[in-house]
RNA sequence: GGAGAGAUGGCCGAGUUGGCUGAAGGCGCACGCCUGCUAAGCGUGUAAUCGACUAACCUCGAUUCGAGGGUUCGAAUCCCUCUCUCUCCGCCA
């Protein structure tokens, strides 16, 4: 959420900013029930004070029932003005709710994702001497990913794992907690999979992105990520300034409906209603955020590079960064039978943004409250990255090498054959 | 699922015959004094949000005692609904 402060201060500036990444943005009566909210508020106060005033009277009158009468009419009014009041508030809590963070300077300027800026190339694009297959035929020549199975129980878009492919997404996910926990400085949280609503506004996918969610009849929804559960540990408390920097990760399932998104279907893995993924997330002091955004980035690399997995890391345009972000970088790993590179991770830096609409607190030196700021990224997806390492190290046998790092979650050994 | 108890400031904890309580007391924290150092001690201060005033400080007004609604001239205190926590019973991985 914006300071609505900020917007009253320079509203052509924000609009023209907050344009460049949705330029449909508007918030057409803000500014005007912001100044009617205001005047209301002072006529309230003033009412009030004439209320309080007189009640004091009251408690010491002789004659209590001729000054009670005096102040039966004020209190009606209060109630009424107090009413339209409210609505007037929800109005605005209503526009504000909606508008996305304002993008960062640095972020190009465009609303075709193809203009991303490649930042970093890392690793050589591997070339082989044999017909290459694709992970799914790869990993269902080996039975480790059965996606018929899958659909038969609970539909399309699901994977089962099984046997060396359920054991080698365990491998992998246990690998990257163990590197963020014993050589980044996280700290690991296993978190509740269901959240409530309020949960989700934190984090700004509600109320905007409803339809990406699943929801249970007890109005609990599906993690879409665990960047909900994660930043939502610290909503509504106040901080104190030497915990920052706050480093959290965790693994957790992430459930997406992945509406709309049918035609531009991929095979396998890439597009799933349920993944895995371990996630990282940070609270900073505001002054180091962009640095806490490199730092994030970094720790998401270090896996790729441990992993020997060609990756490139892409700044993403103005008009592609998820709602609560003000820059968003990519990682994207090499897919050899798809000639290119692939989204597997997403770190995003959310300035005060969420930390705003879950009121997320610290003290500053001063004794100031100020808002924290948070950023999150993937540490990564297995669902991208597992494609990734299959296709990679495929034999022209049709077999697996298991990368080095991960044998010893493997039982040591170093190939997947049938 | 059933029965009962509770939710107050950064934390603990008074206050529930409605007005003098934004809220005693303690802890913590900050500053000062004291002190060879540390510890202890003494003193002062210490909620947030919105608004008025101001260069700023100060001061003043409003709101907030889990959330929402109600009763009343007036609610931390009374009533209703909800959420959460604890205890006991039931069930259970």
């Amino acid at each position: 959420m914006l300071d609505i402060k900020m917007i009253r201060e320079n509203p052509e500036e924000v609009e023209k900013k907050l344009k460049t990444r949705d330029d449909k943005i508007s918030w057409g009566e803000l500014l005007e029930l912001d100044k009617k909210r205001k005047e209301n508020q002072a006529e309230l106060d003033e009412l009030k004070s004439v209320r309080n005033k007189k009640n004091k009277e009251i408690a010491k009158a002789e004659d209590k029932k001729a000054v009670i009468d005096s102040v039966r009419e004020l209190s009606s009014n209060i109630k009424d003005l107090e009413m339209s009041q409210k609505e007037v508030e929800n109005s605005i809590n209503e526009i504000l709710a909606v508008i996305p963070n304002i993008p960062s300077e640095d972020v190009p300027i465009s609303f075709d994702e193809e203009d991303a800026k490649t930042i970093k190339i890392w690793g050589d694009i591997p070339e082989f001497d044999f017909e290459i297959k694709d992970h799914v035929d790869i990993a269902d020549g080996l039975k480790m990913l059965d996606f018929e199975r899958a659909a038969k129980m609970s539909g399309a878009r699901f994977a089962l794992y099984r046997g060396e492919g359920a054991r080698l997404e365990r491998a992998l996910l246990n690998f990257m907690l163990d590197v963020q926990t014993t050589k980044h400085g996280y700290t690991e949280f296993m978190t509740p999979y269901l959240v409530n609503a309020q949960s989700l506004f934190t984090t700004s996918n509600l109320p905007k992105f409803e339809e990406d969610l699943f929801k249970t009849q007890d109005d609990l929804y599906l993690l879409p990520t665990s960047e909900v559960s994660l930043v939502n540990i610290h909503r509504d408390d106040i901080i104190s300034q030497e915990e920052l920097p706050i480093k959290y990760t965790g693994y957790t399932p992430c459930f997406r409906r992945e509406a709309g998104s049918y035609g531009k279907d991929l095979r396998g893995l890439i597009r799933t209603h349920q993944f895995n993924k371990v996630e990282l997330v940070q609270f900073v002091h505001p002054d180091r955020s962009s640095d806490a955004l490199e730092e994030i980035v970094s720790h998401a690399e270090k896996i790729l590079e441990l992993l020997n997995i060609p990756y490139r890391r892409q700044m993403l345009v103005t008009g592609d960064i998820s709602n609560a972000s003000s820059m968003t970088i990519d990682l994207e790993v090499w897919i050899p039978t798809q000639n290119k590179y692939r989204e597997v991770s997403s770190c995003s830096n959310c300035t005060d943004f969420q930390a705003r609409r879950g009121n997320i607190r610290f003290k500053e030196k001063d004794g100031k409250l100020r808002f924290v700021h948070t950023l999150n990224g993937s540490g990564l997806a297995t669902s991208r990255l597992l494609p990734a390492i299959i296709e990679l190290n495929q034999t022209e046998e049709g077999y697996i090498i298991v990368p080095e790092v991960l044998r010893p979650y493997m039982n040591g050994i170093e190939k997947i054959a049938k």
